[in-house]
DNA sequence: GGACCATACCTCGTCATCGAGGTATAGCGG
DNA sequence: CCGCTATACCTCGATGACGAGGTATGGTCC
């Protein structure tokens, strides 16, 4: 997720360790903070798989600044990662934010991004509850527990909202009748 | 989190760790499936800490089952637990969900249940942005990518459900005026 | 009687993440 | 000129999660 969010930042502009630390913390940092000790390391290592390069520009700021570019090796990581996201970044929220924040990047291509839509739309439409009495999910109204009725109705709603949003999307990507 | 979670099913009623294994599959397997490797070591550690003691089965099934009974210091750590969530617990969607499949076992407790779902409310009170134009959050409207756009108004509908359930259900714990 | 699946448990190596700590410089207020 | 904060980067040890693999038995289907 977070190779995935570096990746996504880089392909708009390079950016220093730095900025690419705010830029996390405005996307994910209010729910889950990354730290120095995760971030650097990650850096670390997409540059020496070859997905970035660093420049380093002295003198600017305190310490030498190591400005972040992405490798052609890293622009087609980033795409093909968005185009056949795996089954984790489809189901948990978080992940399927980060590559909602990126999905734009494969902008010639509607088509692949409809598809991503596609697998997030047949994921909602599973059955799913948090409870289950023997193999049938058990609805908002049946249970007594406040807290898990609260769940229900939470996870309910988001469902909905995000329905809405990816028929209404899906039909701009894909013009015409179907 | 799986701990919390492991904690929380045995307050119910002792399990072997299959079940806890199907149990979890329920609760957060359809976001975020835990494989045996992750489960079978937890288990061990919350046994070498003294929340949990198995006493074996024999016989009933193919494998000999340790069936999974909470001690009394895992019954505190749990409530402790459930009293005092760290924030990561508040802010992670799927932490915070944790907490409230289990914030019922505070049940003598509402003021103590109350002052957790305040820690949430204060939390979603908070402007937050995925994306920021300076030090303002940027608003739905204002995004043209349609994919960002999307994250925000998912983003928007859940909160709004979730302060709804919020403030109705801490009426319900805190009756009288205020 | 053989294939196969569900039940039930476990280990191991690998990897990502985390927090705590460290090292600098620049700039500002007092 | 001292302390503080922001900028900027890095390391290290511990933890924990993961997937792949292994070992059984019991039941069902054909």
């Amino acid at each position: 997720m977070l190779k995935l969010a570096i990746l996504g930042f880089l392909h708009d502009r390079p950016l220093h360790g730095y900025q690419l630390r705010r830029h996390l913390a405005a996307l994910t940092g209010h729910v889950r903070p990354i730290s120095d000790g995760t971030l650097y390391p990650a850096i670390k290592r997409l540059e020496s798989d070859g997905l970035l390069v660093r420049e380093t520009e002295p003198g600017t700021a305190a310490a030498p600044r190591h400005t972040l570019h992405l490798t052609e090796a890293g622009q087609a990581a980033l795409l093909d990662r968005l185009r056949t996201p795996d089954d984790l970044d489809i189901s948990d929220e978080n992940r399927w934010f980060t590559v909602l924040a990126f999905l734009r990047h494969l902008d010639g291509e509607p088509a692949a991004q409809a598809a991503v839509l596609r697998r997030r739309l047949a994921f909602l439409g599973e059955p799913a509850s948090f409870f289950y009495d023997g193999e049938r999910p058990v609805g908002a109204e049946e249970v007594d527990d406040p807290f898990r009725r609260g769940m229900l109705l939470i996870a309910r709603a988001t469902t909905r909202a995000e329905l809405a949003w990816l028929r209404d999307t899906l039909d701009a990507l894909e013009p015409g009748p179907r």
